[in-house]
DNA sequence: AAAAATTAATTAAACGTTTGTTTAATTTCA
DNA sequence: TGAAATTAAACAAACGTTTAATTAATTTTT
């Protein structure tokens, strides 16, 4: 890896447990063992390195569902589902950035930085919008509200993944139980979204 | 009011906005008029001050659901609606607060406080669990994942109101549309999650 | 291909601010 | 008169960033 990667890696890391503000640029460089004038070298500043780390890692869920919409062999609940299960997919594998994003949007700090994570997490809330309206449209689904059940959706998987410690307290488990590498609980929220859904959408619900 | 209560809002306002971190003594001592010096003297620290503050406001959330749940004159379902109902209201009260706890929760800073306020929340979980547990002893409810249940309410209130301006974005509304302020939004994620309650556990839902 | 010249990468040190906090003097009020 | 409240100033430490010097790598010239 060379060394700009080293940074984002090491801030990505950072950034995600101690916030922008909880972190300095001498963090950093210590913990990607470089030296800290190499921010300024590289990405000009901290908060430069930041929007670029946001930019770099928001490339992958641009338009990630975009096809998905448009593709014709599956009904609108299976698109859903596939949804669902890539929304937890992520989060599972960073959750570190998808704390980062929500905190960030959270803040009333760099509105110009806010305003690009809303705009990428808006063109997949598009995406599932139109997946759901669709469904409601072809009488599918029930007459629901799309925005509101989409944010159950995403709400409740950032809810569960907030926080380790509330995560741990809440499904009663041991100091060495880790959410994030729980396959059970990746399982267990997939079924509840899905159940959740079912029943919410599907006028014929047995 | 006296000082330290001036000095307390000043904080909430500011940490709400800003975070821990991204405030400063100063900033807090400015708006709320004071010295700075007038923060270490009352509080101590500036930690000091948020651990008070998380203290002061958190009093108010502390097991306020547990009457309710032995209250024996209600259904299981008109409970949790209750449940809802008051976790809107107060979301729409402060939601700086419930910023404010949560970005808590999802750093790695003051482990001390992190457990504070998850002890906090999670009383509330409990009461909130037993409602959902009793109604699906009871034969109201369906068997369902009642710590994800309750993940999805909470869930779907936070994800909405968790920044003005993606909610902005995502309700297409325009600059001057203030979701903290819309009665309609109020009601309308009322609507929401009470018709996606009762979908999820009303056996005999019409 | 070797030497020279040029650019890029890296470093330790220092820069000027800002940080949270303390001090010591002063004012306010009982 | 004495305790509490308030202030401006100063404190050391940490902050993000820049500088100037040095090393490493690359390109150009011979």
């Amino acid at each position: 890896m060379d060394k700009p990667t080293v940074i984002l890696s090491a801030a990505m890391k950072l950034f995600g447990e101690k916030g922008f503000e909880g972190t300095s640029v001498r963090d950093i460089a210590s913990v990607a063992e470089v030296n800290p004038a190499m921010i300024s070298y590289y990405f000009g500043s901290k908060e430069k390195l930041f929007e670029k780390l946001v930019e770099h890692k928001a490339a992958y869920l641009k338009g990630v569902f975009e096809e998905l919409v448009n593709n014709s062999s599956l009904t609108q609940m299976e698109k859903l589902i596939v949804v669902i299960d890539r929304y937890i997919e992520r989060m599972f594998q960073s959750p570190q950035f998808n704390h980062l994003l929500h905190r960030e949007l959270s803040l009333e700090r760099r509105p110009h930085l806010k305003n690009a994570i809303s705009d990428i997490l808006l063109r997949n809330f598009v995406s599932v919008k139109t997946i759901i309206q669709d469904g409601v449209d072809k009488g599918e689904f029930r007459k629901v509200d799309p925005e509101l059940t989409i944010a159950s959706v995403l709400g409740t998987i950032n809810h569960m993944l907030s926080s380790e410690v509330m995560c741990r307290k809440l499904l009663q488990k041991s100091k060495d139980f880790n959410p994030f590498q729980s396959k059970k609980l990746k399982e267990r929220i997939g079924e509840h979204l899905k159940q959740l859904m079912r029943s919410h959408l599907l006028i014929n619900n047995k």
